[in-house]
DNA sequence: TTGCTATTTAAGTAAATACTAAAATAATGT
DNA sequence: ACATTATTTTAGTATTTACTTAAATAGCAA
């Protein structure tokens, strides 16, 4: 395997190609991670996603209380999990309860996993 | 257990106090997952993570050639990719390797799993 | 019908983000 | 010492984001 240093000179093409066949083939899976990372990636909607996979459902209401927060932002916040696939409402009276879909449940839970267990690598202060 | 409908009315004050403390124990990990997903939940970010994952190590300007992007906006992610402990660099010459740092790679290969499973979730037209 | 409750939506704003372009650093070869 | 290469850093900008406030929607109950 060359040394490879940078683009026109020493750049090992090769590699370079391969790394664009790879990404264009996964471009599609990529992209839509992307998407529930960046959803999941605000700390806002990663607990409100944590605490209704703990609790089954939660209307706007309690989160808004357990969170502390203005109810127009948990429900802004709850719109862009929904538009997400992320979550879904069913409606009580006058009341929403929203619950977890299951189409990224299976990713959603490898987060839950990893706040839970015990020994986990987020408690250590690594910088 | 009964209905929970809204804050001062039909709340029930047990589940949420028990959300509150859940959360309140949880905070540092939540905090610093939504830290690790944020910045894994950029597309850009997330291709470099995956390539970088694959190819073991990779300069700025094969990064720069393969995704078809300015070198600056790539050294820039890859600073913050740095500064959130998720890469690290090594220099050789005037070539800076960038490489995944072991801190978070537990959790950045349950993503390169889900990307690369052949029957994956993200593949199919949810919406 | 009037008012109360739960929620969404709309409008506005301050801060964060991703990028471009240009200048600064630093190693290498002449 | 000078030019070239690889990269970072700085400054500027357009866009997105998270939030606040206020108004709109809708069910329920007197």
């Amino acid at each position: 395997m060359n040394k490879q240093v940078c683009i026109r000179a020493l750049a090992d093409l090769r590699q370079i190609n391969h790394c664009k066949n790879k990404i264009a083939s996964k471009e599609k899976s990529l992209s839509k991670l992307s998407l529930v990372l960046g959803l999941a990636g605000n700390e806002v909607r990663l607990i409100i996603l944590y605490l209704l996979n703990e609790e089954n459902e939660l209307c706007v209401c309690d989160l808004s209380d357990i969170l502390n927060m203005n109810v127009s932002a948990i429900s802004q916040h709850l719109r862009k999990l929904k538009d997400g696939n992320l979550v879904d409402v069913r409606k009580d009276g006058q009341t929403y309860f929203y619950f977890i879909k299951n189409d990224f449940l299976q990713i959603l839970e490898s987060f839950f996993n990893i706040i839970n267990s015990e020994s986990n690598i987020l408690k250590t202060e690594i910088v």
